[in-house]
DNA sequence: CCGGAGCATTGGAGCGCTCCAAATCGTGAC
DNA sequence: GTCACGATTTGGAGCGCTCCAATGCTCCGG
């Protein structure tokens, strides 16, 4: 039951090891009859080539890793079936770790993603600090998605939050809303960005801007509705910067008895499956999450590859999805 | 730039590769002032083992695998939590991998763990087909985390559906309602055994079971959902096979203005964080992932040092979570 | 002063695979 | 029939680490 190495195909074969390595690896100089005695010889014995072994031996792994910030953000999620699908597609593996929100247990993740030797690290969400972030990089290449950094080491994908931002406000104004509020997501990933966008636009429109500083947590974005509730007079219409705190929005609201969208109108961002639930439906700022990882992937590889030396920032545009909870004046 | 390796840690600390080696797992065996020597070279070097090597040249690499069926269902997460927790308390590292819902990745993603050499692998709501996950289990220790399966070669951990049926019924029934039905899950893991805690609680309480097809989608309780609130006399309570359809039931009850819990209550299972949501705020039954992830762990760890041999098979008690959606008659 | 006993330390033999230089085998051209 | 040359195939030298048998050393009893 000790599992056959390839010394065991090649002598099964009749043939060397150095073939069988040739073969395994999907190398053309290697004769169709070999090809096949071979294939035949490890399927008969069900030998799988050991990546330990080919990891220390050779100097890549075809393999990258991807750290997800935290796994209970559905925002994630759909980053990795993104990544998934592309690294899949160009034969790469993907092993994938939880920073489990804390920015250590992210750096001890991508340290063992090194340790293990994997070609290229992928960090979604990170948290972990730019300096570290900058020593990481110059041991393995890195791509982060979600965050954005000025950093020449690292290479970055991110949604247009600016834009975001933007749409959002003026989706709610083109509605015929003038006092609108932005709920922030404080130092959230993106939240200034957003909210620079809201403000933006509101200016654009000659309406004045207000900020309630929050979280990107149900449970800011809870108390920041209440706040916004109890007033006399209540906006006509809230921007919460993502779609968690807009669901805590949307809970203080109803607690207050105030109904959306006919009383006011409230828009997310992310556009996560939370906004998508009917019970909810709740109007949101689109990131394309798969398409980020995917191109997370493309950059990485093109590092990997040792093409490129400079960092690329890429930045993709976002967009509105319309659903219940926004409606005209 | 190159990776140090053991070779120039020795040198530099003026002692052999063996020693290193021993520092570098923690034997006891070393001198004080070795160690110390060692340790200081290590850190001047920025010294890390490589795990492939490592791995390729003893046979445990302290190191499980854990693929999660799908990302998306809020579940997986807090089961990761307690897998990760458990095993790092226990000098394990855990390397991640997503079925994506289909069985043939799930296996994919296993046999990549086996030829990593993982010590032991995870697998949380399996899809893969048994006799695959039997061929699997030969190569290497498994244990399978939210599926009820009577093999001997996997160990299981599992909450108590049935009692977690009877629980949510016995709940409603208490509240004083009598018509209650079920919406089920189909195929789902634990679905049949739900249903079968609710017909058996129904019963000790001379009451009628009635149980509505459907799966563990928002969309399917939506159309179920549907049709009991289209009835001329709706059911008194429904008691749905997991939150997600129960979300789904929830927002067709709004949209035939039912309200939850005045005019009918309503109880989920699984607990997950939507059910927390305050706009939400759904009862529901409870199955504690973290301890789940920890006890799975556990089983495996027991299994991977050798001690054990049969399979053990593992029941955790659910418990209910009272909230907003079920209130007395 | 000698012979272990008990520890710390070391060299060497792999783990299973890749990669390279060298060997082997045909095959067509002359 | 011989030779050069491209296509295949092969043995060997590691990759960085663990593990084991063997080597030194120090210390203590006789």
């Amino acid at each position: 039951m000790t599992k056959p190495t390839m010394e065991d195909v090649a002598r099964t074969a009749g043939l060397s090891r150095a073939l069988v390595s040739l073969v395994m690896r999907g190398s053309d100089k290697v004769s169709d009859s070999s090809r096949e005695r071979v294939l035949a010889a490890a399927a008969e014995l069900g030998y799988r080539p050991n990546l330990a072994a080919r990891h220390l031996a050779s100097k890549r792994s075809l393999t990258i890793g991807l750290v997800l910030n935290d796994l209970h953000n559905p925002f994630f999620p759909e980053v990795a079936d993104g990544v998934h699908a592309a690294a899949t597609e160009a034969g790469y593996h993907v092993l994938m770790n939880s920073g489990f929100l804390r920015g250590a247990l992210e750096r001890e993740a991508v340290e063992s993603f090194i340790d293990l030797g994997v070609d290229g690290v992928l960090l979604a969400g990170a948290r972990i600090g730019s300096s570290d972030l900058e020593h990481l990089a110059s041991r393995v290449p890195i791509t982060v998605i979600g965050r954005h950094l000025r950093s020449t080491a690292v290479d970055t994908v991110n949604n247009d939050d600016l834009a975001g931002g933007r749409l959002a406000t003026e989706h709610l104004i083109g509605l015929g809303h003038r006092r609108i509020v932005h709920i922030d997501g404080g130092q959230g990933a993106g939240s200034s960005q957003r909210r620079s966008g809201y403000s933006a636009a509101m200016r654009d429109h000659e309406l004045e801007p207000e900020v309630i500083s929050a979280q990107f947590t149900e449970e800011a974005g809870l108390r920041a509705g209440r706040r916004l509730a109890g007033r006399p007079r209540p906006p006509e219409a809230i921007f919460v910067a993502n779609d968690l705190a807009a669901v805590g929005v949307l809970g203080a609201l109803a607690d207050h008895g105030l109904r959306v969208p006919d009383d006011l109108s409230v828009v997310g961002y992310d556009n996560t499956s939370l906004a998508g639930i009917h019970h909810i439906s709740l109007t949101s700022v689109d990131q394309d999450r798969q398409t980020m990882g995917r191109l997370a992937v493309e950059v990485l590889l093109e590092r990997i590859g040792g093409g490129r030396r400079g960092a690329v920032h890429h930045v993709i545009a976002p967009s509105l999805v319309r659903r219940s909870t926004s409606a005209p004046r």
